[in-house]
DNA sequence: CCGGGAGGAGAGGTCC
DNA sequence: GGACCTCTCCTCCCGG
């Protein structure tokens, strides 16, 4: 925390370092979200409802015991409403 | 707008692919956000405040973006409030 | 459009005015989103799960057309995934 | 888990209860929603560029929060990057 | 009609 | 482990 060229040199690599790995990751990270922007694009343009993939895609990505926990709930709580 | 065996089986392929491409850049996607946890937890196991870092980095992130073109009438806005 | 003090004085106080209006809703629409969760906490504190009942709430708030829509497109999909 | 008149009377009603608060409040809340929209068009019909005012009520609102306490640590960490 | 931006909801991480 | 809080994602609305 102090003075010329060498004290805490260390550190400041260190942390210079573990920022760009994680910004070099981010980078790869956002082109990855634009490519399945993209294909989202494509599917829509080949006539599919990109709202209803997109729950498709949710739906299969959740555990089943759990989703049925959540239905059973809903259920009930809807049917305090008539 | 379809074709042979079954009721549009192409379109339903067509669907099965778009859905598959991108469950499976959502699986390389998350590989990279768990990377950059790691690279997080690494950096408080040095002593980093992760807090701080991700501070940081976001205002890396802000500051090219916010070169805009409206500017200048930005500042007029605000000179408005003192 | 202007007038005496200064240069375009009006529109400034306009743009003030507007600013200010502003403002002062999103104050109000800020304590009205406090007492909700408010209300989520208390229901919560109560035994109930509050993710159900936004779920609950959600649904109700949807036209029963638009979600049947939603629903049958939804099933379809589905349906390619066996 | 409960008691006299039928199955759960009480938690029926405490959960209608819940969940008619919250509906009357988000009835509020975007009636305040609908009111900042229509302060826009004002502004917009005055010859005002409501983008800019939204950056300029988010800029306004971010300020006060930027005070962190952390501010020391943020500037230590940014000079690594010069 | 389409893309971008703003607002809201849900999930995950962090601190207590 | 529970609560807050940040971040990401989804949806809707405005502007082009």
């Amino acid at each position: 925390m102090t003075a010329t060229a060498g004290h805490n040199s260390l550190a400041k690599d260190a942390l210079k370092s573990f920022v760009e790995r994680i910004e070099n990751l981010e980078t790869e990270k956002k082109a990855l979200a634009d490519d399945i922007k993209e294909v989202y694009s494509e599917a829509k343009a080949n006539g599919f409802d990109t709202k209803v993939m997109r729950a498709v895609i949710r739906e299969r990505k959740k555990d089943p015991a759990d989703r049925d926990e959540f239905d059973s709930l809903f259920d009930l709580y809807m049917s305090v409403f008539g």
